[in-house]
DNA sequence: CGCTAACCGAGACGGTACGTCTGGTCTTCTT
DNA sequence: AAGAAGACCAGACGTACCGTCTCGGTTAGCG
C-alpha cells in the first residue's frame, strides 16, 4: 500500500528501454571490451548522466538488459525421472548459447569488480542454481539420488561444465553434449 | 643452427625480473582491475617501452610471472588406482588456491581479449588438462573407466568444478571437496 | 488602463526575495566564479525553473539584488563648487567599495555576455554617469570648466580610475585618493 | 651555466605553437565565453593533456599567445616633451585596439580567477605601466610635472580611461581621443 | 678502439573514456 | 498559472591510461 508516486518528473521508461537496447546492440557489434558508457549514451540518444543515475556500471546495464530479455521464468521440467528432467533442463539451458558474448562479458566484469560480482550472483547465477536444485531434490525424494550424495557438488558439476565450456569455447554445448552430461550425472548420483 | 646472439645491447635480465615481480606485487596490492602498465613500470623502475617491447599486454606479463613462479613441472601421480591418482592430483591442484587473484585476473583478461585467450589456453590451461589426461588414459588401460565413457567430458567436469568454484567463490576448494569430487568421478567413470 | 492582474497563481514575492538573498550569500561565500543557478535554487529552497522564469542569467539575479540593496537614489551633491561637489561625489561612491566582489562579478559576466552587458550599462553604469554629468554641467554653467573641455572624457577619467582600481586592486580607493583625484580633475577641467 | 638538457622526450615546439594559434583562432571565431580546452585541442590536433601539462588554464594559453604575438618590446617614445611623448605612447597603445576581444577575455578571466589575475598583472598590465612611468619620470626631471603631482594617479588615469573604454565600448579609442587625453594629462600634471 | 646496433630510463605525444558538474528544458504533482 | 521537485539531453571539465615517439645514455659484438 506504499504510495509510489514521487515528487518531480518521473523516470522516462522510453529512455530506460533505449539504453538497454543500445547496450545490447553495442555489445553485439563491438564486444564487451569495447563497450563504453559514452557509446551507449550516444546510441541511445541520451545524456551520460541518465545512465549513471540509474546504474552503477556498464555491467549493471547489460545485466538488466539480459534479465529483461531472457525468459523471466526459468522452466523447471517435471518429467518423472531424473534422467529426463536433466536432459530437458540442459537442453533448455544450452539453447541460450546465443547469449555467450553477453554472459562472457558479465563474467569478466564480475571477476574485476567484486560489487558487481555479488549483484551478478544474486540476480542471475544463483537463480539458475535454484531451479536445478528443485529437480535434484525431487529426484532425491524419488530415491534416484543416493542419500550420501553431495547435491551442491552435483550442481557445481552441471554449471561448472557449462561455464567452463562457455568460457573456453573448446568443446560443444549442444544436445549430444547435454545427453552425455545427463548420463554422467545420473550415474554419479546413484 | 640459429645464432640467438643478437647485435646490440642484450636484454637486461634484471629488468625482466623486476617487471615480473612488480606486476605480481601490484596485482596483490591493488587487484587486477587496477593493474596498469604505467604502474608496473613505475614500481619496476623502468620505462613503459621496455614492457611493451617484450609483452603484448599486461596479462602476458602476469602469465609469465605465474608460469615462472608456479611449479614448472606438473606432477602426475601414479598410485595404481584412478581413485588415488585423482585424489592426489586434485589435492595438489587445490593447494594452489592462493593463486586465485592471479588466475581470476588472467581469466578476466582472456574473456576480453581473444588473442590473449589463445595464449592463456596454450601456455596454461591445456598444459594442466594434458596432465589429467595421462591419469585418465592410464585408468582406462586398467579398465577402471567404461569403454564408452567420454574422457573429454570427465576432464571438463574436473576443471569445470575447479574453475566454477574459483570464479564464484561460493564453495570450498579444500581436501574434503577433492575427496568428494574424486569419488563422484570414479562413480561416473564406470 | 492595463489590468496587470494575470490569470493563475501570482508570483511569490517571498520566493523572489529568497532567491536574491541566496544569490548574494553564495556570491559572498564562494565567489562569482562558483555561483551557479543550481546552487542559488538549492539555497533559496526553490526550483531552478522559477529562477529561469524571471531572470535570463545568474548575473541578472545578482544585478537585481545589487540594485535592490544599494541606495536606489544616487545622491547628487550641490555644494556650490566643482571641487566640493566632486569630492562629495567621489567619497560617496568610494564608500561602496564593499560591493567590490559583486561589481567584479557583474563586470566579468558583462565581458563574457553581450546581452547582459547592455543590461548592466543601462541599469547601472550609465545611471551613475548621469549623476556625474549633472555635477559637471552645473560647473560648466558656473564657468569652472573650460568651454573646449571634453566632458565625456572627464567622466571617463573619473569612472576609468574608479573601475581600474576596483578591478586591479593595486591602489587604494579611499578618501585621500578621492581628494587627489578631485584636485586633478579640477586642474584638468580649466 | 645550468645544464638545461632534460631527461625524456623534449617538449614539441610545433605543438606549442599550434596550440597558441588554435587558441587565438577559436577566440576570434567564437569569443572568449565559448573558448574550451576541448576546442583548442581539437583545432590544434593535439591531446587535451598536452595543454593541461603546460598551462594551468585556458586564460594562460591566451595570455602566452598574446605576449608572443604582441611586440615583445614596448616602445618608449622620447620626443623631448611630455605632450609629444604621451601622444606617441597613446597612439601606439590605441593602435592595438584589434586585440580587444583577447584583452576583454583575459580581463574577464582575471576577475574570476585570482591566481590568473596575479599572472596577468605581472606579465602584462604592470609591464605596460612601467613603460609609461619612464615617460612620466623623464617629464618630471624636465620639470614638466609639478613636484607634488601623484604619478601613480596619472598612470591610473591613462590606463583607467583606456580600459574603461575598452571594456564598455561606449566611446572611441582613436587618435583624436589620444590627443584629447594627452592634453588633459599635460594640464593636470602642471 | 671506435662503430653499429639494440637496449634502457624518462617522459612528452595524440587519443579516448572516465565519472562529475552545470546549463537550460521538460514533465509530474501541489498550491 | 506559479511553484517545488527532479529527470532529461547536452557537452565541457580535469584525470587516467593507452600505446607510440623521441631524447640522452649504456652495453654488447664486430671491424
Amino acid at each position: 500500500m506504499t504510495d509510489d508516486r514521487r515528487l518531480g518528473r518521473p523516470r522516462s521508461e522510453a529512455t530506460r528501454k533505449a539504453i538497454l537496447v543500445a547496450a545490447l546492440e553495442e555489445l553485439d557489434e563491438r564486444g564487451y571490451a569495447a563497450l563504453t558508457i559514452d557509446g551507449i549514451a550516444r546510441r541511445a540518444g541520451c545524456g551520460k548522466q541518465t545512465i549513471y543515475r540509474w546504474w552503477p556500471s556498464k555491467a549493471d546495464v547489460v545485466l538488466e538488459a539480459l534479465l529483461e530479455r531472457a525468459d523471466t521464468t526459468i522452466a523447471i521440467p517435471d518429467e518423472g525421472s531424473l534422467s529426463d528432467d536433466l536432459l530437458a533442463f540442459l537442453t533448455a539451458t544450452f539453447r541460450q548459447r546465443g547469449q555467450r558474448p553477453t554472459l562472457i562479458g558479465l563474467m569478466a566484469h564480475a571477476l574485476l569488480d567484486p560489487v558487481f560480482a555479488t549483484e551478478f550472483k544474486e540476480k542471475f547465477l544463483f537463480k539458475r542454481r535454484a531451479a536445478l536444485r528443485v529437480i535434484l531434490d525431487r529426484a532425491a525424494a524419488r530415491g534416484e539420488i543416493a542419500a550420501d550424495a553431495d547435491i551442491e557438488l552435483l550442481m557445481d558439476v552441471v554449471y561448472g561444465v557449462l561455464w567452463y565450456r562457455l568460457l573456453l569455447d573448446h568443446a560443444p554445448l549442444d544436445e549430444p553434449a547435454g545427453n552425455r552430461l545427463a548420463t554422467l550425472l545420473v550415474r554419479a548420483a546413484r
